[in-house]
DNA sequence: TTTATAATTCTATAATTATGGAAATATGGA
DNA sequence: TCCATATTTCCATAATTATAGAATTATAAA
């Protein structure tokens, strides 16, 4: 993963908010879920889910998909291996810096 | 790892002069570095520099410590294998999903 | 004790990001 | 076609974050 897109990715989930919501979509995965649902679930306006769901959106964590008049959102599970596979090689000069043989 | 924590972590890192900084730090360790080192080896005015220094401390990536005058900063390694690890949990529902044994 | 150096803190300014109401867009059904 | 619903985009405002010059603190050496 490009230096570029791990930034993208850290500040898309270095929010409260977007935190979450990229976590309730980990839940649902890989069925996904509404704006509808994320919107209820999580007490958030319309327009605040939509500007957070963007922002992940344009990070690649998260894909969309359209289904008749309602959209799909789901976690790009791909793109936060991607991530953490940066940071543990990033972590300790390349050493293997997982929870499993931490370093 | 706290999800506060892991909030003050990755906001940390979603910084590009931060990420060059922490990962400047991993290279070094742990040894570590002088701010003046690490101001003249990235080209950043000192009080940028110690700006970006005090956040990844106050969000555990990195510890200081004093040597006569210099101060020497080390990158906090058991801190990012912790953010690692939340990430991996909370990436596939609790399935193992480093780039060992991807998703 | 005086001076030079290392680094931080203070401060103002600029830039970025978040929030949510209102308007716009798009789809499916009556 | 017209209407109801789902969702986004636009916009203004508020809040947060970044930058760097100037002043301050602290240590060591002369």
């Amino acid at each position: 993963m490009e230096t570029k897109n791990v930034l993208d990715a850290l500040s898309a989930l270095a929010q409260e908010t977007r935190l979450e919501i990229f976590r309730t979509l980990v839940r649902h995965a890989p069925s996904g879920q509404k704006p509808g649902e994320l919107s209820e679930a999580l007490s958030l306006a319309p327009a605040t889910l939509s500007f957070h769901l963007k922002e992940l959106s344009h990070a690649g964590l998260v894909d969309v998909e359209q289904q008749g008049r309602c959209l799909i959102y789901t976690a790009n599970l791909a793109a936060m291996t991607g991530l953490v596979g940066y940071l543990t090689e990033n972590c300790c000069g390349g050493n293997n810096c997982t929870p499993q043989s931490p370093c």
